[in-house]
DNA sequence: TACTGTGAGTTTGGATTTCCTACCCACTGG
DNA sequence: CCAGTGGGTAGGAAATCCAAACTCACAGTA
C-alpha cells in the first residue's frame, strides 16, 4: 500500500489510504490520539512488530501526521503526538470504530466507549455541514472533476 | 493485514481494519458504491491486480459487505453491489476523502465533488448524535471495558 | 465455419513486504 | 555490578503483491 495504485482513477480516498493505509497505521494513530506515544507503549498495544513500527513512525512524521518530541534528555527519549492533521483523522477512526462495533460485534462487547462532553455516549455521525442531516447513500450525487475519467471510468482509455 | 494483530488492544477499529484494511478494499467498496461493481471495470478503476481483485471480492462477500448477483445468464455474468453492511461503510469513505483533500490536495483539484440533495456540496462532518455537536477531540474521554486493559495499556500483561 | 472480442476470472513465477527472534546501545535504579 | 527499560537494528523465513499469460464460455460478424 506505500503508493497509490497507477492507472486507476484519481481519488483522496487512495491518496489518503497510501499514507495511512497500511498495516498498523491507522492503529498507532489510533494510540497516538489515546495519549500512548510511546515507542513501546506501542508495540505492547497494536501488536506491531518493532521493525515495522519504526517504519510507519517515520512515515507518519514525515506526513505531517504525527509529531515527533523528547520528553526526556539522558537518556534521550522521545514520544509521538499529533499534529492538527493527525487529529483531523481521528473522526474516520471513530467512524470506523463505530462500524465494527455495529457489524463486527454484539452491541455489549465493545471493547472500548467514548463518552461527548455533553454527558452522553459518544455515536458518531457523518452529516452533511450545509443542512445538518445525516449522510445516506441515496442523498448523493458524485461529480468526477478529472478529464478522462466519468462516473464509470475512464472516458478514453 | 488478513488478521486481527495478535497480543494487542482488542478494538472494533483493528476488527474492521482486518477485514476492509487489505490494499484496494475500500477502492473497491468506493467503485462498488459508485455503481460500477463488474470485475473488468473494478480492476480499471482500482487499478488492482485480477488476482488481488478476485480475493478481496471473495472475502467482501464472505463478510458480508458486499453482494454477488448475477446480471445476465447465458453467459453468466456477475456484478458486485453494497449490502446494507457495505453502505453503511460510506461514511467512512466519505470522511476519509474529504481529509485527503484537504490535506494532500489544494481545495481546487479535487477530482470529485459530492453533492447532497439539499443542493449544497457535501461536506462531511461527524457530529455527536446525542447533542449534534461537530466531533473534536478535547470532547472526548475514551472508556476501555476489557478486563486488563486501560487507557494505556494492558494493567496485568 | 472460422475469426475476433468480452467478461470473469485462474495460474505462474518472480519481486516486495512483513514477520519474528534476537541482538544492540544508553542509561537508571538498587 | 546487575537487571531492567526505552528505542531501536539485523537477518532470514513467510506471506503478499504484481504483471502477464492463460482459460472458459459465450456473442457478433462474415
Amino acid at each position: 500500500m506505500a503508493a497509490a495504485p497507477k492507472n486507476a482513477r484519481p481519488c483522496s480516498i487512495a491518496d489518503a489510504l497510501a499514507l495511512v493505509g497500511e498495516k498498523y497505521s491507522l492503529l498507532i494513530l489510533r494510540e497516538v490520539c489515546l495519549g500512548n506515544g510511546r515507542f513501546d507503549q506501542l508495540v505492547r498495544n497494536t501488536g506491531a512488530p518493532r521493525d515495522v513500527l519504526a517504519t510507519r513512525l517515520r512515515r507518519l512524521v514525515d506526513a505531517g501526521i504525527l509529531d515527533r518530541r523528547p520528553y526526556s534528555e539522558r537518556p534521550q527519549r522521545f514520544e509521538y503526538r499529533p499534529t492538527r492533521a493527525g487529529l483531523e483523522l481521528e473522526p474516520v477512526l471513530i467512524t470506523l470504530m463505530a462500524w465494527g462495533d455495529r457489524h463486527l460485534r454484539g452491541d455489549d462487547d465493545r471493547p472500548m466507549v467514548i463518552e461527548h462532553v455533553c454527558g452522553h455516549e459518544l455515536v458518531p455521525e457523518v452529516t452533511c455541514r450545509a443542512c445538518g442531516a445525516p449522510v445516506r447513500h441515496e442523498d448523493l450525487t458524485s461529480h468526477p472533476q478529472t478529464p478522462g475519467w466519468t462516473l464509470s471510468g475512464p472516458s478514453v482509455a
